[in-house]
DNA sequence: AGAATAGTGTCTTTAAGACAATATTGG
DNA sequence: CCAATATTGTCTTAAAGACACTATTCT
């Protein structure tokens, strides 16, 4: 262990810094989206060591000229990215170690967000060789990401599919008029599970959440109804979980 | 709006380091505890600038020389002011943003912690006149605190309350052996709401946490069973909440 | 015996699970 | 009509709410 130099002099706007060492702060955003009937996660090339050509998720150091706050840096990275401005974003947590970075001490705030494919702009191919989208199987992917970001994602989506046995988030993955059987669908794909119709259709309808739009999903046997969230702003908590 | 000065020269210990200038980085615990039968939250005086003199929650910033991760920075804030190892100890969410702190861009990362009065050496009065426990009230505290500690002591508060109403969170707060009323007194305080005493003895006996241990605590009048927790590692999740 | 607190019995209510049955389309 | 998918009916089950009741102690 070498002795810490005490020589960095900060450009502080008060006097008595004691900062003499700060970790380094990154914000990371867990995109989830639903695509060809599986889960699926956004990940970044990075273009950059440490970790060069290694596949991670979107993020990257909070940028105190730029942003306000973290939430508004994990917006303006999804943003940059996804090209959609207001999508189902929640803080998930922090990782910070000394360990996770060969730079040294780190600290990620990691948030998830969860979006249509439908409303992506920047697809992976359309001008963006430097993002893709991953399959995830039970938990996990199989691309090598960069520093603990396996280990992140891993622990994300555990987090969510135990929130979706007791919320309304799969909404968020929607686009703006679904049928209740594709919603119970990805309900389905991400619990990795089946659920009973009927009882799936009496937990939503009666948490009024979904209002009837006058338009139906014909398709090649009887016609679906298609509904559109109410409140599109927070998710509702059913009182019990589902099964687990 | 004064421009930033690029002059900072970090003592790295990589040559590439994109860093210009870094939030300041903290640590800080919502130690909470059960006294006279109310919620109550431990607070220090802070003896240097900014808000010298003014209370504040138990925290400070992440050393990188002692601390090998924010988990462990946090037991080490904890461990100093209450004496205590190893309590329930959860994070809870990380505040950042430019405004928060007059130093400059600022991160917290807050932990919560439940611990029972008897397992705290240091006791205020007790050689620490810089610390007290404040009583809170309806997510509140009369006491104005350092900083945005006021909206984070009252997010975190609404967050336990919400954890208390489908987990088993209370006993972290209970001593060594204690009974069904003891236990069912600390739901109802936290909640501050009366719960059947004949669905809560059925919804914590039918969890299988806690076992009859063979004494009895006698009062004035029927002695009651003492009880002890099982497996203090995790806390148990009930399916249901109950109604708020 | 009576007050006080600990603890139980049991009926009701709510929402999920199971699964059979019906409805509506295209071919 | 038939296949396929959407949608509903309804019985069972699990656990919470309500509330009356019994049990055990001390004075």
């Amino acid at each position: 262990m070498q002795k810490i130099e005490k020589k960095q002099s900060t450009s502080s706007n008060t006097s008595d810094d004691v900062f003499e060492k700060k970790p380094n702060t990154f914000v990371d955003v867990v995109i989830f989206s639903i695509i060809d009937n599986n889960l699926h996660v956004m990940l970044a090339k990075r273009s950059i060591e440490p970790c060069i050509n290694q596949w991670s998720l979107i993020g990257g150091y909070i940028d105190i000229e730029k942003d306000a706050n973290i939430e508004d840096c994990a917006k303006r990275k999804l943003y940059e990215k996804t090209g959609v401005k207001t999508p189902y974003l929640e803080q998930f947590c922090t990782f910070g170690s000394k360990n996770r970075d060969p730079r040294g001490w780190s600290i990620s705030v990691i948030y998830f967000a969860l979006i249509p494919q439908e409303k992506i702009k920047t697809q992976p191919g359309n001008g963006a060789s430097d993002i893709k989208w991953e399959k995830i199987t039970s938990d996990k992917i199989k691309e090598k990401l960069a520093f603990d970001h396996n280990v992140i994602l891993s622990s994300c989506v555990k987090r969510l599919r135990n929130k979706v046995l007791y919320s309304s988030l799969p909404v968020y993955f929607m686009k703006n008029k679904f049928t209740l059987v594709e919603l119970q669908k990805v309900y389905e794909i991400i619990l990795d599970k089946e659920i009973d119709t009927k009882s799936f259709r009496r937990r939503i309808l009666n948490a009024d959440i979904i209002k009837k739009t006058n338009e139906m999903a014909y398709g090649t046997t009887r016609p679906a109804q298609l509904y559109q969230l109410k409140n599109s702003e927070i998710p509702y908590f059913f009182m019990r979980t589902l099964e687990g």
